[in-house]
DNA sequence: CGCCGCGTTGAAGAAAATCAAAGCACGTGG
DNA sequence: CCACGTGCTTTGATTTTCTTCAACGCGGCG
């Protein structure tokens, strides 16, 4: 239950979009519980259960989906480590959505009601959290965008190149090699398209030279051919109401920019 | 520049999710600039702008959009009256939407550093900041779905649907009737489809009976026939962290209930 | 071994897009 | 008051994209 700040999801999650005092991080540190483990396949919550905590993703990789009555479902995020699950169910009681770990994974729970004292003694993490909930939703626009107005060629690309983004924050990315924990099946559930059309436009992918796949691996083979692919501009993950810039730990960032 | 409560386009809005105590209502009041008139087909702001304030609808409608590379637009939400416009920006120095009047409109502006006074002296209107753009995402998320997984019908229906039940919550809705100043153009532009689609649609349900449309206008002659085919479920637009409910306006809630 | 989940393949079909043109309503100006 | 332009709706014919269905291979694992 003690650790150092070092092992805080949170607080490394907050500390990329600016700098967090020892005060605040102090606060923090007291409202987290400390890291579990949980297991692939594991269900964190479903559609309809009691919301009552959020979580940070330490490690491993978490999807949200709705179901939908017709057995079908509608992958609605894709989870990285150092992300926060569930922000956004904080206007409900229930659960709007359900969220399944896709692999094995360390998780740190955080109890609604703790966004009081946070809201209540800081005002720096009183802005942070709007500005992390604002960025999720600027997020959500540009997968909206994704399935509304682009090809499955342009969605796929678009879906794995903001991915990798979104990896290279956090340094997940090792060259152009990410291991990739989804099923052709969940890329087709959070693309709006059928796995076989999936399987298809991955192939074409190839051929082109564009990535490779294999065994939950992914290899980016022309980052830059597929961000024109699918028109893809990293505006909408730039936050930058605070001046500092996150920490860039990779060398993602510059190519794509 | 001095209005009286009642006037007010915000507190009109927090009051709709809970009861906003007095000196909560003053402090708003100071906050917000007074109701300016805006026409029709007037740009609000485009994407790229800077991004220093949000507004809120007191009177006509608007829609935030992206425009794509090829020329067509993604609309990204329809805004009635009573609604808040550009909360989600709030992450962002420039504009990551671009947002226009559909209709002779009337606004209230409200500079975003003025959240700050707000987290600092409400923890009530923090809360319910928070709650209300939560549940937008909780919008975004349906939309989400909408766009990914339902057939033209599906959506359309969903869309329409989701309208009257919002329209509902301020009273616009007058029976069945509702003033609809969206173009085919539009809905196609929103739900991922063209004009041309939209407008057999459209005819589809005029057949069935399910609704009538003409000139600006839709008259609802069997929601629940529209809800049905949408499979419409109205979870998602009932925030409930705050018990006490918006009062209901319309017999419309219950309807569809 | 045999099952099961996942990737792959092929053929046929459905949903929606595209293209092009015509009609209709409304406001504007002659 | 009528002619005209413009923006929106409607219609038909054709094509594209993606789905559906069904089957097979392959690897991991009880």
């Amino acid at each position: 239950m003690s650790e150092q700040p070092a092992d805080s999801c949170i607080i490394k999650h907050f500390q990329s979009y600016t700098n967090i005092d020892d005060k605040d991080q102090q606060l923090l540190l007291s409202l987290e519980k400390g890291p579990q483990e949980w297991s692939k396949n594991a269900i964190l919550w479903q559609q309809g259960d009691k919301s009552d905590s959020f979580f940070t993703l330490n490690k491993g990789w978490a999807c949200s989906f709705r179901d939908m009555e017709d057995g079908s479902r509608q992958v609605l995020d894709v989870f990285v480590p150092g992300d926060i699950i569930g922000l956004r169910e904080f206007a409900f009681q229930t659960r709007i959505t359900s969220v399944v770990l896709l692999t094995d994974a360390v998780l740190c729970s955080f109890p609604r009601q703790h966004l009081d004292s946070i809201f209540a003694s800081s005002l720096t993490l009183c802005n942070l959290m709007f500005m992390i909930i604002a960025r999720d939703q600027a997020i959500l626009l540009e997968r909206l965008v994704n399935l509304g107005r682009r090809t499955a060629r342009e969605k796929l690309a678009h879906f794995l190149v903001e991915l990798a983004h979104r990896l290279g924050r956090t340094n997940a990315l090792v060259e152009k090699h990410l291991s990739l924990p989804l099923t052709q099946n969940i890329l087709a559930d959070a693309l709006g398209l059928t796995s076989v059309h999936i399987n298809r436009t991955l192939q074409d992918f190839r051929q082109e030279g564009l990535l490779n796949t294999g065994n939950c691996h992914l290899e980016l083979l022309n980052i830059k051919g597929l961000a024109e692919v699918a028109g893809f501009d990293a505006f909408y993950l730039e936050t930058s109401v605070f001046s500092q810039p996150a920490k860039s730990g990779c060398s993602m960032q510059e190519e794509l920019s």
